[in-house]
DNA sequence: CCAAAAGTGTTTTCTCTACACCCATGT
DNA sequence: ACATGGGTGTAGAGAAAACACTTTTGG
């Protein structure tokens, strides 16, 4: 340990996790949020963090954090904004660097989630939370409508095999507007990243309505030689 | 002070400084680093930083060491990300939340530049340095490449008063590549943001290259009216 | 009068947008 | 046979890209 260094004051350091999932059902982009155990405000809803430890990283603490939730580790996840208003957590002084992560919503154990008090709520119909952490969800949802313009995350939010209906309903949620269908359609598979199944989604439509696979390997080798995902349409 | 926090860890929290400045004459992007002052790694290159303090929020933190460094308050400046693997400082564990800041080369004080050991650097031939520190200069370019596509940060490197041929030099620094002169007046032009002066800028050419302003008022005005500032050109 | 840098328009290409009908199937 | 949601193409407008010559003036 370095004298000159200790001469600083040192502090609380937090991780708090804004997560996404996608109803594919109601189409409705949900967020994962908690009732508090703990004191200050206790029964509150927050979102999910905890403190970080001596010996991991943010990252890790991040993801430590979304494992003890959701049970599931690799999870779609990036470090979003840190906090550090002198007063903005009233226990103590916590600097916290919030992290976003997207997750399929049925991917999640409900006894891990019933356990740790993890509800799913509508981001069009949010309840009050603590702290900050409202500012951390708007500054989430900005990122994430930025992003799913030009990065292939939206399949993050779906289930391996999706329907292109189901991946437009997707995005006019995010977007919260109408999309035109056949611009849609023709931009994302003009990009040759989905794979189109021999098998048909048949619970919504008579009809049905094909299954499609995102390509990950090829979008990597795309991406490579320069190429841009980009899904912005009327 | 509340018990149930105690049980956790404390850490010592920096911020560190990427400072961009841009030569009009050399017409180079240029970054400010210092030769570090005190161990580890004393003697070495590195960005500008401290820790933070009892009574400063990040952000404050991050305008005093800029303040400190250049003499200059109210400079553009924006968190960029925080840094917290467990060894990327050898000298104790630390968190670093980065900042990158924009500043006219000329504003800068050379009294208080020398006394700080502040140095400008080109990009395209910086010294290693210490840390991660080149990870955060890495991330910082890339966010200034994106950043001025679609907002009007490049008026923060130039002076009050500069020519199109100034403006169109600085996005070729940053790019990396030629731009068509008249398709990139064309789009500035147009976007009805540059005031023309009456006067004219007569060190580099015989004809002389018209002064421009920003209008930044009318381009906040713009903003709320759901304008977006967009400069991406052949 | 000439060298050196500033300034200026038009055509072509491509991308984005708007728009309406047929298809497949279970009941 | 019909109701329901899935699937498809084209024409027009607007934006982006390519491209070369004229202007000014100090020496």
């Amino acid at each position: 340990m370095i004298k000159i260094y200790s001469k600083n004051p040192k502090f609380y350091l937090a991780v708090d996790c804004i997560i996404f999932g996608y109803d594919i059902i109601e189409k409705e982009l949900k967020l994962l949020l908690i009732k508090r155990s703990f004191e200050p405000a206790k029964g509150k809803w927050s979102l999910s963090g905890g403190f970080v430890q001596e010996e991991e990283s943010l990252d890790e603490a991040a993801s430590r954090i979304l494992f003890n939730l959701t049970g599931l580790s690799d999870l779609y996840m990036e470090q979003l904004y840190t906090y550090g208003d002198v007063n903005r957590d009233p226990g103590s002084r916590v600097i916290s660097t919030a992290y976003f992560a997207l997750i399929g919503i049925n991917e999640l154990d409900s006894e891990i989630q019933e356990r740790n008090g993890a509800h799913w709520r509508s981001i069009s119909n949010l309840p009050e939370l603590i702290f900050d952490h409202r500012e951390m969800v708007d500054r989430a949802l900005t990122e994430l409508i930025n992003r799913i313009k030009v990065h292939p995350v939206g399949f993050e939010l779906l289930p391996d095999k999706f329907t292109l209906v189901q991946l437009q309903n997707l995005y006019e949620a995010i977007y919260q507007r109408k999309i035109d269908k056949r611009n849609f359609r023709k931009k994302i598979l003009s990009m040759n990243l989905l794979e189109k199944q021999t098998d048909k989604e048949r619970e919504t439509s008579r009809k049905g309505a094909w299954y499609f696979r995102f390509n990950e390997v090829k979008y990597k080798e795309l991406t490579r030689n320069g190429f841009f995902f980009n899904l912005t349409v009327s």
